[in-house]
Formats: structure tokens, C-alpha cells, sequence
DNA sequence: CAAGCGTGGTT
DNA sequence: TAACCAAGCTT
């Protein structure tokens, strides 16, 4: 296809298959999940891989095939234990609906993972990019696969200034891919499409003077694949001021809690925090008695020992971190005295385990002092 | 539809 | 360095 076929008309698309699937034959990467099409695998790689990084995925992908190799040692496995070898991941509500789908799986479909899109799509924390994916990926079957790398390879190509941001745009690219796909390897050319992006149709300085379907690019020919596509941005993040302590009892054992099973790193340990509103008493002091109240017990703060801030994507906590000394917590499912050697095998969010950090940390030099 | 939901790497 | 980004889903 010359150029000025490109121009006016829309690009030639069994020329645009073959080169974008010769180039992904050629240069795809060596992934964990690539070794088989087993569409368990393939599922957890999908979930895993949303919003997150190859590199970051890899070491938990293995962790977790290695921990539950099938459907079926997902499906037994002890929550607790998931979120464990998820921590660090992040979004970790991806966590525990694979696991209440795949318990679904399971139960329901004898441990087959359903080819067809009703029946995938009805599972939990599977949307409309990954039933794409497994069908796609694992079952040969045509479905569009619409992540940001596709929106981002084919508002370059196709010239669409949808904004991404934007929900219903994804309908739009759904369409796109529909017209493209290979109905020859639909699994090589989703994956490719995506490849491409991760690997040359990249945000910033795409590298377009390597790109395998440069001469169907029509914001090439154009001169704006730096204008595209078009983003809107997200609001700014709110700050919220957190007091936390790190307690212990006459025996060095500390008090940690369980999240609510909702929300903010659900079902997550972690240790007693309130956040803290502008009022006469110091934060010290708020923490003091609102955690002396939830326990029905008194609770000692002693001296701040650390401060760190941590950033989510809609949040920022600005963390003022006290140890101190309870006595006789009762303790529930939810609320826990455990030696310093155990904290290790709770799941924590980061934040918490930075906490534990320089917690370990102030210790240490205490016993230095003395 | 917009907001909520994590973390670490890159620019 | 603050902002942006990375194979999205749920409510």
C-alpha cells in the first residue's frame, strides 16, 4: 500500500495482518504466561497484568503457579493465602474476586474455564479486555481484546481522537478490532497489537522508524502520532492525615487488625490507625483515645518514632507512626497479638510493612543505647 | 459516567 | 520532582 491509497482510503487489512503478525512471531517476548494456552493461565496472567507491569507481574506470576498450579488448588486455597502471595501486587479486590470466580469455575463449569463470552463475562473481575483476552488468547475465538496499549496503537493508525478516558470510546475500538482481527490467529493478533504498544507504539517518543506497520499508520503519514490519542487527565488526590501505632504487650507481641472486607485494601492486615481531623488534641492524643476505646482497654502512646507518606492513586496518606504498650486485648478473627516473627506471615499493604520497617528500626537502636 | 481501587518505574 | 504511566473492573 503506497501512500496515497492511505490518504483517502481505509488501510489494506490482510497487508496490516501479515506484517503486524510477521513482526510478533519474530519479536515477542519470552513470557511465563506464553509457555501454554492453558485459559487458567491465561486468566491469571490478564489479572495480574491489569494496570501493572510485565517486569512486576513475572516473580508473582510464578509464585502463584507454582503455589496453585490448577483451578482446582485455587479454588481450596485459604483466602488469607492468596492475599499473601499478592501482597505488593496492589488492587487487591483482583485478588479475591479471581478466587470467588474461579471457586465459580470450579464448582459450576467442573473446573473448565467457559469458552463463550456470556458465560466469562458473568465471572468476577472479568470485563470486557479480559473475556477478550481468555477467548481470544486461550480459545482462538475472534473477540476484540481493548486495553490502553490497542487504544493507543489504533487511535495512531486509525487517526481516532476519541478521548481514551473515556468509557464509551472503548466501543469504538472494540469495533476497530473487529474489522482488523485475523480470524487466521486472533490470539497472535491481539497480543501483537498489544506487544506493539508496550514495545514501540509507546506514550511518549514511539519509535515509529522501527514500526512493522508504520506504512499503515495514517497519524505517521500525518505527522501526529505524538498528538495522539487524546487523554483527558483525573483530578488531583486527596491528603489524609493518619496517626498509626505499633503496640505491644508485656510479651513484645503486637497488635494488628484486619481490614473491613470492603473498600481500601480489603481483607488486608494491618496496624490500628485512625485518621486524624484538625481539632485542639494532638494526633497523639486522638489516636490515644479513640484506639482506648475500640479496644475497651487502656492504651499507652509513648514517642513518635517514624513518618512516611504514601501515595495511592486517588489518596495520599501522610503517616505520623507512635509505638506504645496494651494490655488484655481480646482477640478475635480480626484482631490479633502476634510474636515479631509472625508479622511476616500476614498480608500487608506496603505502607504498613514500611511501618513495620522503622518500627524494627527504632528498636534497634534503643537496644544500641542501652 | 466518574470515582474508587495499589504499587513501582519512568520522564 | 511531580506527573504520568502499566495487558481494567466495579459500583
Amino acid at each position: 500500500m503506497n501512500n496515497s491509497q492511505l490518504k483517502d482510503n481505509p488501510i489494506d487489512i490482510y497487508a496490516f495482518q501479515q506484517d503486524l503478525l510477521s513482526w510478533f512471531e519474530k519479536e515477542q517476548r519470552d513470557l511465563p504466561w506464553r509457555k501454554d494456552k492453558d485459559p487458567y493461565k491465561v486468566w491469571v496472567s490478564e489479572i495480574m497484568l491489569q494496570q501493572t507491569r510485565v517486569d512486576t507481574v513475572i516473580p508473582y506470576f510464578l509464585r502463584f503457579m507454582e503455589a496453585f498450579p490448577t483451578v482446582k488448588d485455587l479454588a481450596e486455597a485459604e483466602e488469607e493465602k492468596v492475599l499473601k502471595l499478592w501482597e505488593g501486587l496492589g488492587y487487591y479486590s483482583r485478588a479475591r474476586n479471581l478466587q470467588s470466580a474461579v471457586r465459580e469455575v470450579h464448582e459450576q463449569y467442573d473446573g473448565v474455564v467457559p469458552n463463550n463470552i456470556k458465560d466469562i463475562s458473568a465471572l468476577k473481575g472479568v470485563g470486557p479486555y479480559t473475556a477478550g483476552a481468555i477467548l481470544s488468547i486461550a480459545y482462538g475465538e475472534p473477540e476484540p481484546a481493548v486495553d490502553g496499549n490497542v487504544m493507543r496503537v489504533l487511535s495512531r493508525i486509525l487517526m481516532i481522537e476519541n478521548d481514551i478516558a473515556k468509557a464509551s470510546s472503548r466501543k469504538i475500538f472494540e469495533a476497530a478490532v473487529r474489522e482488523l482481527i485475523s480470524h487466521d490467529n486472533p490470539s497472535y493478533f491481539n497480543q501483537a497489537l498489544m506487544e506493539l504498544g508496550a514495545l514501540i507504539c509507546t506514550p511518549t517518543s514511539p519509535s515509529c522508524l522501527l514500526c512493522p506497520v508504520r506504512d499503515h499508520c495514517h497519524a505517521f503519514y500525518e505527522g501526529k502520532q505524538a498528538e495522539l490519542p487524546v487523554k483527558t487527565k483525573k483530578a488531583k488526590n486527596k491528603h489524609v492525615q493518619i496517626a498509626s501505632a505499633i503496640l505491644a504487650n508485656s510479651k513484645g507481641e503486637l497488635l494488628i487488625r484486619k481490614r473491613s472486607n470492603k473498600g481500601l485494601l480489603a481483607n488486608l492486615w494491618e496496624f490500628p490507625n485512625e485518621e486524624i481531623h484538625l481539632q485542639i488534641e494532638s494526633d497523639k492524643q486522638q489516636l490515644q483515645n479513640q484506639l482506648s476505646k475500640s479496644y475497651d482497654t487502656h492504651v499507652k502512646i509513648n514517642q513518635r518514632i517514624g513518618q512516611l507518606d504514601h501515595v495511592f492513586t486517588h489518596l495520599t496518606w501522610h503517616i505520623n507512626l507512635y509505638e506504645g504498650e496494651i494490655h488484655s486485648v481480646t482477640e478475635t478473627d480480626n484482631v490479633k497479638l502476634v510474636p515479631l516473627e509472625d508479622i511476616k506471615k500476614y498480608p500487608f499493604p506496603v505502607s504498613h510493612q514500611k511501618m513495620f520497617m522503622q518500627y524494627m528500626q527504632h528498636k534497634g537502636k534503643v537496644l544500641a543505647d542501652e
